[in-house]
DNA sequence: GGCTTTCGATACATCGGTGTATCCGATACA
DNA sequence: TGTATCGGATACACCGATGTATCGAAAGCC
């Protein structure tokens, strides 16, 4: 029952909203510029509540990274695993696109969560992990699709292909950040992904 | 002329010192976590120095993105135009993989400066430009590889397949950024980068 | 409903960084 | 070499944010 303490509503109350309120901030202005007093205060809350949930702001950004992540990838899982075993893959590609490039806060937040894992060796591990189970979930989902769809290619095994799902989206990604065109990003990301996993030779539409 | 005021020699050194130690600073620490004193301690000038040559944090770290970002165009370039008129482009793959994936540290304040350019938009504007340069230098080298090699394939033009470039670049540095394993990432790269340009009929070695 | 525990507010001491104003030494030019 | 100008150092006043210690009030438990 760990240290089950006595009270739990109010404080589980707060810390949502703090943890609401550090999105958006975080979001407007960036971590690394957003002080422990400014998250409070778009909270409606004063400093105690802070120190009474979180011990840093450190802590605070890695809770709500894990929220959100978590979230997001219970939506991707869904996506992928909506459609029946091994039916179109592009059906599955639309659907994960719409999901993955949905809130451009969100992009934001996680790329300052990226920047900050990148010199925080055991918060990349975190994020690392976060990042294999997603890309296992496609790949999963890719090897689900073998046969029925037109193989991927000279990407190696599945294995192979999802990992570069994985960064075709980075990629997009960051083009989005700078342009904020959400549907341009959808759009390129699809062609990506389709040039990616579809054999070259039998090209689509265009 | 501009106002070329009457002394340089001195400044100039400051200024290329001020510039080479926030370099240090800002991939170790990371841009919002510095101050200026200690970019001007790691110069090893007073805050003095700093105050006479930029107004602002940001005015620093925006001259330090454009020297750095304006070699690197250079050195791609180079690596671009090295072999003659329409040779193969694994080779130039190759080369460029060498130059992009060099210093994980330049890695480090590029990502800071994309997260910084997301929420400004004038920063972003400049920074779209760059990608759009070393985008069309790409395109440049691309289409004069037509006929050659065996062309792109689902991507559209000759441009879209240079966007597909930059985008692989970018997915494979956050991974790179997270993991820190250059050769892993240069592989990686060069890989997704002959799935991309690639016809897939023609699977290569693997 | 009283009692206890916990949560969050308030007040305070402190610190680090900022920006400015001023001064002195260095540097270019004659 | 003298001198006018420029560049960087020093000193100062000023926040704004931090963390802690203390207090009052809300919430759970009987």
């Amino acid at each position: 029952m760990e240290t089950a303490g006595r009270v739990t509503r109010r404080r589980v109350h707060t810390r949502a909203r703090l943890l609401d309120a550090a999105f958006a901030v975080f979001a407007a202005k960036g971590y690394g510029r957003v002080s422990i007093e400014e998250v409070c205060e778009a909270a409606g809350f004063s400093r105690g509540a802070f120190y009474s949930n979180f011990a840093t702001l450190d802590e605070l950004f890695f809770a709500l990274y894990q929220q959100r992540a978590d979230l997001i990838a219970d939506q991707v899982a869904d996506a992928l695993a909506q459609d029946g075993p091994g039916l179109d893959v592009p059906a599955s590609v639309d659907r994960v696109t719409e999901v993955l490039l949905l809130d451009v806060d969100w992009l934001l937040v996680k790329t300052d969560f990226l920047v900050h894992a990148a010199r925080h060796p055991a918060v990349a591990r975190v994020l690392l992990e976060h990042r294999a189970r997603l890309r296992q979930a496609v790949a999963d989902r890719l090897s689900r699709a073998r046969g029925h769809t037109a193989l991927p290619a000279v990407l190696g095994d599945v294995d192979g292909a999802a990992h570069a799902v994985v960064a075709a989206y980075d990629g997009v990604t960051t083009q989005l950040l700078l342009d904020r065109d959400v549907e341009a990003a959808r759009i390129w990301l699809k062609q990506l992904l389709t040039a990616l996993l579809t054999d070259g030779s039998r090209t689509p539409a265009a």
